[in-house]
DNA sequence: AAAAATACTTGAACGGTGTTCAAAAGTTGT
DNA sequence: ACAACTTTTGAACACCGTTCAAGTATTTTT
């Protein structure tokens, strides 16, 4: 009996996923993930329409795998507390997965980028409400709106940051977890400012 | 007469910045420079070593533009002001040359990583003085070592952050120079705070 | 059970990439 | 004019993503 569709589907994205971690994202091309799995180049094409495909999905299991992660932090009644807990969860999520990272912040498709792009923004939406709820009871003074700002601004930076640091590009002297934290903190040092005027 | 060295390096480097701000980093390769400029795919490996060591000129004068651009802004006596003055300039920047920008974060060197990054930090820390000086008049109650500190996560930030929102991804869906400056202001807000105590 | 129809898998081939290097062309010294 | 040296050249190599005609396997029909 020959394997399903679904179960080719699947056993190529754990290979792609162990490519990707153990060698990093320049293994994963299309001829040796076909040696590495043991289905030829056209069955990669027959399940995905292209690499970048693969690679998008790869990119969604990692946000999933973060915000599992996050979830896990158990939710205190110091939202200050539980906050700091988050980032360095995710701190520690980046910097132990970098190959992974480095493949959701450094590939860029080649094509149909926007509707690619979608894929991420809905995982990233849920990572940012994790944040938000802590957010909100530290600065019950602010509006809806300026809420959601803030915490926008607060992920998008830290992922940002996170990703520039995981680079080859050595563009600062720092210890690179901390220059995270000190961003985080100063941040919300300047939020709390912000929301008492 | 033939062109020296030198004058062929040149026509290089210029025919190649015209193809990265034109076109984009995906039209800078060997063969399509050689016949955009005239000169053979060969005699551009006479010159550089690699593509790689190419696009990294590319990209230590892109950051010496920023840094000039920079530069020019007039310093006032009011810090504050100038400070803001020198991120709309920043911003502006990167905004007006994604093309230049793009090359200089999203390109990833196949060889010699560090050594090259270092042609990098150099500028890099050229442009963090820049900001330190006025954030010095600002924040007169800071050591040294958290002057140097909070400058260079600050610039480090921004230039992350302006990074990831010059890629196709869209990971946020606020407008994108007002993430930047909402980031700056929110955490020169912090900065005042934490000096204070 | 055999034959026909359908579906899936395959890997050689296409046009692209960075890079190399023997040979051709150009320059210089005598 | 010739030899010695330098620079330029582009075909060739090994890789990349992608396609698709042909081969293999499964399902349906008879």
């Amino acid at each position: 009996m020959a394997k399903s569709k679904e179960e080719i589907r699947i056993d190529l994205i754990v290979k792609a996923r162990e490519l990707l971690k153990n060698k990093g994202l320049e293994f994963l091309t299309a001829r040796k993930l076909a040696e590495y799995s043991g289905y030829s180049v056209g069955t990669i094409y027959n399940q995905f329409k292209s690499m970048d495909t693969l690679i998008m999905w790869e990119n969604c299991q990692t946000l999933d795998e973060l915000y599992e992660e996050l979830k896990k932090a158990e939710q205190t009644s110091d939202a200050y507390c539980n906050l700091n807990y988050l980032v360095d969860r995710f701190v520690d999520f980046v910097f132990d997965n970098k190959s992974l990272w480095f493949a959701l912040y450094g590939f860029h498709f080649k094509t149909a980028k926007e509707q690619y792009a979608l894929f991420y923004l809905r995982r990233v939406i849920k990572i940012v409400r994790l944040l938000e709820c802590n957010l909100h009871k530290l600065f019950i003074g602010l509006s809806d709106d300026e809420r959601k700002v803030s915490t926008e601004v607060l992920f998008i930076t830290m992922f940002a940051l996170s990703s520039l640091l995981t680079t080859e590009k050595e563009f600062v002297r720092l210890e690179k977890a901390y220059v995270v934290r000190v961003l985080f903190n100063t941040y919300l040092a300047g939020m709390s400012c912000l929301a008492k005027k």
